[in-house]
DNA sequence: GTGAAAGCGCTAACAA
DNA sequence: TTGTTAGCGCTTTCAC
C-alpha cells in the first residue's frame, strides 16, 4: 500500500496552495471556478480523501455518530427491533456523511465507568440512545457532559430530545379492538415496568377498559418482562383466572402465550382473542391468527438520527419530541386488513 | 462544558513534561515509579482521556474496528443472526479497547463507490465482513488496498482469513437424522446459492443422501433464498412432488414451510419431518416440533474479532481459518435432546 | 481569489 | 530517567 497523498500533494499536482485545496474540499466561496475545477479534477483522479484525524484535530468534529443500547435489549427484544432501528440510523447517518459507532453496554450501575469512557473519548459528535431503563446512569451522564443526544423511546426525564411511537394510544386501540369483539374479561401480560414502553402499554390497556366502563382488575394484569418465558408464565396465570381476551405487550410474549393457550386445550381466536405488540415479522408467518400492533421502527431510527444531526449542526429547536402513530394489523386466515392507529 | 485538558495541562499539574505524561499513558518503561504514580494520580483526578484524533494523526492507528454487512442481510436473516454476531464483535472489541463502526452496505456492483469511501477513509484499523455474496466487489477491494479484514462465513476466495461454522457437515448431519427416522424421499429448500453458506448446506444434503445410497433427485431440490416467501413457495413445490422429509436451509424458511405443510392438510413430524437451520430462538417457542441446527453465532463474531485484532497488531499467522462445529437440536414435545454435530 | 503560516494534541527521536 | 523538538495533515486567520 503506497503512501497516502495529502493536501500538499494535491496542491502541488494542481499547481495551487494547500489552502486552496482545502477551500475547494470544504466548498468555500472565493475560489475561482477555473481553479476549483482543476483541483477537483486532481482530487478525483487521485481518489483523494482528506485524513479525518487531522481534520478532527482542528475542527473538533468527528463526523461520527454513536448508537448506544443496553446489551440486554438485543436479547430482550429477540425480535428484529434492534437491527431495524440500526438500519434506520445508519441509513440516515451515511446519507449525511456520518459514520456510526455502535456501543452495546451492559446496563446497570456498574455501567457508569464505561459510559464515562465512551462519552469522554471525543470519538463522536452525538449519540442515539435506545431502550433505556429507569435508573440507568446514561442519561444523567449525557446531560452532565452536555453531550448531543436523542433518545429512542420516551425517557422518564423531561425536556429531552426523543422520538417514540404512541405506545399508550396503540395499546388502548388494541384493547378497544378486543372489546369491540365482545370480549369482557380482558387480561394483559405487561412488558418490563421499569421501562417506559412497558408502563405506557399498561396504561393504554387501562385507558381502554376505563373508557368502556369495564373494571380494571389487578388479577388480570400479569407482570412480564418482554421475554418469551414471561409470556408463557403470565398466560398460565391468566388462564387460571379466566380470560376471553389478552393484550400482550410484545409479540415475543404473545407467541409464547399462544403456546400456553393451546396447551390448555383452548383455541386462539375462538376461546381467547389475542393481540400482540411489535410486529415481529416472523409472527405473521407463524400465526396468521395473531392481531398485532405494527411500529414504524426503522422510521424511528431515521427520525432520531435526522434530529441528532440537526442538533449537532446547531439547527434544532429543542426539545425535539416526535410521537409516531402505529397501526393495528388485523389478519384473517388469508389476507390482512390494516387499520391506522386512531 | 469547560475546555478539555490536554497532555500539557496534565504535565503541568504533575510537574513533569508532556513526553513523560505520554510515556506513562502508553505504558513505556523508563519512567520512575514515583513519577508514574504522580502522573497517574493527576490523570485519575482530572479524569483525563487523551485526544484520539491527535493520537491517530501521529500513529495512524485509530483503535476502531468496522463491521461491514450487506444491508440485505438484515432482512434476509430476519432471525437474530445479525444482532447476535454484532454482539460478539463489540464485546471482544471493547474488551481490547477498540470501538466499533457499523456499515450496512447495499450489496451489488453499485456498492463499489461506497466501499471506496469506507475503505479509503482511514477511519478504521480493520474490518469484520459478514455475509458476502458472490460477485460482491468488497473482498477484491479489501485485498487491493491490503486492508486488514476477517470474513465471517467462508468466502469464495482462497487464502483469506475467515471463521465459519461447518455448514456442510451440519447439513449432512441434519439430513442423516431424517434418514435415521426412516424417511426416504427427502427434499431440501436451499438458501441463496450465490452465497457459500447456501451452497455448503446444499452440498451437505447431497453428501448425506449419497453416503446412504439414496438418489439425489433434482426435483426434490427447491431453490430458495433464505426468505420467508421462498420457504413457502419451495415447500409447495416439494409437496407437489411428494416428500416425507425436508431439510430447510434456515429456520425462516422452515417456519413458512410448516405453514405450507399444514395448509396442505399434512402433519408435521408425522407426514413430513422437517429440519431447519440457524436456530432462530423464536422457533423453539412456536414450534417445539422443529428440529434444527444451532450455530454458535456469537462465538463466530468473537473469534473473528479476536483474529482481526491480532492481525492488526501484527501477531496473526495468516491465513487464519477457523471452522466451528454446530449442534443438532432435537426436541420432543417437552424437553430438548442436544447432540453434538459429529 | 490565493498563499503563507500558525496551531489543533499527540508521539517519538534525539539530547541532556 | 526526563525534557526539547519536530512533525502528523488539516483548517483558518491574516496578508497580499
Amino acid at each position: 500500500m503506497g503512501r497516502k497523498l495529502n493536501l500538499e500533494d494535491i496542491a502541488k499536482l494542481a499547481g495551487v496552495s494547500r489552502s486552496t485545496v482545502s477551500r475547494v474540499i470544504n466548498g468555500h466561496p472565493n475560489v475561482s471556478p477555473e481553479t476549483r475545477r482543476r483541483v477537483l479534477d486532481v482530487i478525483a483522479r487521485e481518489n483523494f480523501q482528506p485524513n479525518p484525524a487531522a481534520r478532527t484535530l482542528v475542527t473538533s468534529r468527528t463526523q461520527v455518530l454513536g448508537i448506544i443500547t443496553p446489551q440486554a435489549a438485543t436479547s430482550i427484544f429477540t425480535d428484529p427491533y434492534f437491527p431495524t432501528l440500526i438500519q434506520g440510523v445508519t441509513r440516515v447517518a451515511n446519507q449525511h456523511d456520518y459514520a456510526v459507532m455502535l456501543w452495546l453496554a451492559n446496563t446497570g450501575e456498574d455501567a457508569d465507568p464505561l459510559y464515562r469512557r465512551i462519552l469522554g473519548s471525543r470519538l463522536m459528535d452525538g449519540v442515539v440512545v435506545a431502550s433505556v431503563v429507569d435508573g440507568d446512569p446514561l442519561i444523567p451522564q449525557l446531560i452532565e457532559r452536555d453531550f448531543n443526544f436523542v433518545v429512542v423511546g420516551r425517557p422518564t426525564f423531561d425536556n429531552l430530545n426523543y422520538v417514540d411511537v404512541d405506545n399508550r394510544r396503540a395499546a388502548r386501540i388494541a384493547v378497544e379492538h378486543l372489546i369491540r369483539l365482545g370480549r369482557r374479561r380482558i387480561g394483559t401480560i405487561t412488558g418490563r415496568l421499569d421501562m417506559v414502553a412497558g408502563q405506557d402499554r399498561l396504561n393504554g390497556y387501562k385507558d381502554a377498559l376505563l373508557a368502556s366502563g369495564l373494571p380494571v382488575e389487578p388479577e388480570l394484569i400479569a407482570e412480564g418482562d418482554f421475554s418469551e418465558a414471561s409470556g408463557y408464565v403470565g398466560m398460565k396465570a391468566l388462564l387460571e383466572r379466566g380470560v376471553d381476551g389478552v393484550f400482550a405487550a410484545n409479540d415475543v410474549m404473545a407467541i409464547s402465550a399462544m403456546r400456553a393457550i393451546r396447551e390448555h386445550g383452548l383455541s386462539i381466536p375462538g376461546d381467547i382473542a389475542l393481540v400482540g405488540f411489535d410486529d415481529l415479522p416472523m409472527a405473521s408467518a407463524v400465526t396468521p391468527a395473531l392481531t398485532t400492533v405494527r411500529q414504524p421502527i426503522s422510521r424511528l431510527g431515521e427520525m432520531a438520527t435526522e434530529a441528532l444531526i440537526r442538533l449537532i449542526e446547531g439547527q434544532l429547536s429543542t426539545p425535539y419530541q416526535a410521537i409516531l402513530p402505529t397501526q393495528l394489523v388485523i389478519r384473517d386466515s388469508c389476507g390482512a386488513v390494516t387499520r391506522t392507529g386512531r
